[in-house]
DNA sequence: GTCTATAGAGGGATAGAC
DNA sequence: GTCTATCCCTCTATAGAC
């Protein structure tokens, strides 16, 4: 037992565990380096965890949820309007994703090598084509498709950290430019969609 | 020595090398899986290609070719109008995206798992500043940053193809569905390119 | 060029003391 | 709860026969 304000064993090796997996991807990932990164050793994270594959499986879970379900809320508010649900998005997506640049190539790497582990833990379209989101866009264009212009959306905010190693590789675009270009597009993302949807028509 | 028309033990290595890694990636592949799907054994394998690594530096090299240099020669062509390329690269994106749909996935995930070994590989805004699609686009708005646009549209292009593993888990999502949607979008998507780029004001 | 056999290292997991 | 020591398996790579 800790002091109450001490971390607890088992978060540092939550926290280690993390580090050691998005960095690395389930397969490369060490269960010995987490042990060290945690300041403890192997067999007590065996005793915590069980598995490697365990600690990996809770792990996931919680950036899966950090990663989709962000946009639920905001698609479900009644009270903001199309376009404020545009720039919403893009706002707390950029945040996030600046918080945490690595996370959507993270998910996206393991959800291909291993879609099982996915399978009842995602609850994606089902949750939007309910949403205020859905009337708001069908308003506009009935025969709009709502979950392709969503998936458009996502990839314009999210595209960037994936391709960020290839940029930096050409260019030589250090952390700061990065991140002002990301800052840019946080303001233009919600704009080129509308233009997409047509908004500025109406 | 094989007849001429056999496929050569060299090929046949490289092509399960390909199938092996694109699936499970660098660290989860094993050469012995390679040489088994290959029809040969591992000391086989080593003869051929020295180590692991070395083949998978082989397989990425080319898959890394495949996925960016294919918007090169478009952007570069002179004869053909701003609209007439954002067609053209929809088009040739999504005939490959069809054929080999873990590429992205796989190619992104590389990339941020072991950037060290993409450092001079990749050469990307450099062809693309130089390229007849930037003086078009600067036609349209001086302003413009098309760096950023290209990273968008390749988003709207790519990204489904990222979230596939996602909409499978959540809708029933089959083949056939899948590669209906995206026909649809292969359409859509230089429209919906235009309208950013504000080219229907013109 | 192609094989069998094995060296050699590293990783996940557990036994058992404290 | 936490540690040290170790089991046992799998993987890459190579030696050496054909």
């Amino acid at each position: 037992m800790k002091k109450i304000n001490d971390i607890s064993t088992e978060d540092k090796i939550r926290k280690a565990a993390e580090n050691e997996f998005m960095k690395k991807g389930f397969a490369a990932a060490r269960i010995r380096d987490i042990a060290v990164n945690a300041g403890i050793n192997l067999a007590l994270l065996n005793y915590y965890f069980r598995s490697k594959e365990k600690l990996f499986e809770l792990v996931m879970a919680e950036k899966i949820e950090r990663l989709f379900a962000l946009v639920i809320p905001v698609l479900n508010e009644k009270s903001t309007s199309l376009k404020q649900k545009l720039v919403l998005i893009s706002e707390h997506y950029t945040q996030m994703l600046l918080d945490e640049p690595s996370l959507p190539a993270f998910v996206i790497s393991e959800m291909q090598q291993q879609p099982e582990k996915f399978a009842g833990r995602i609850r994606f379209s089902s949750e939007i084509m309910k949403s205020e989101y859905i009337s708001q866009l069908k308003e506009i264009d009935p025969n709009t498709n709502p979950v392709d212009h969503l998936i458009s959306y996502l990839g314009i905010l999210i595209f960037p950290f994936l391709m960020r190693p290839v940029l930096a590789a050409s260019d030589t675009l250090d952390d700061k430019s990065f991140k002002e270009q990301i800052e840019k597009r946080k303001k233009l993302a919600p704009i080129w969609m509308g233009n997409i949807l047509g908004l500025d028509k109406i």
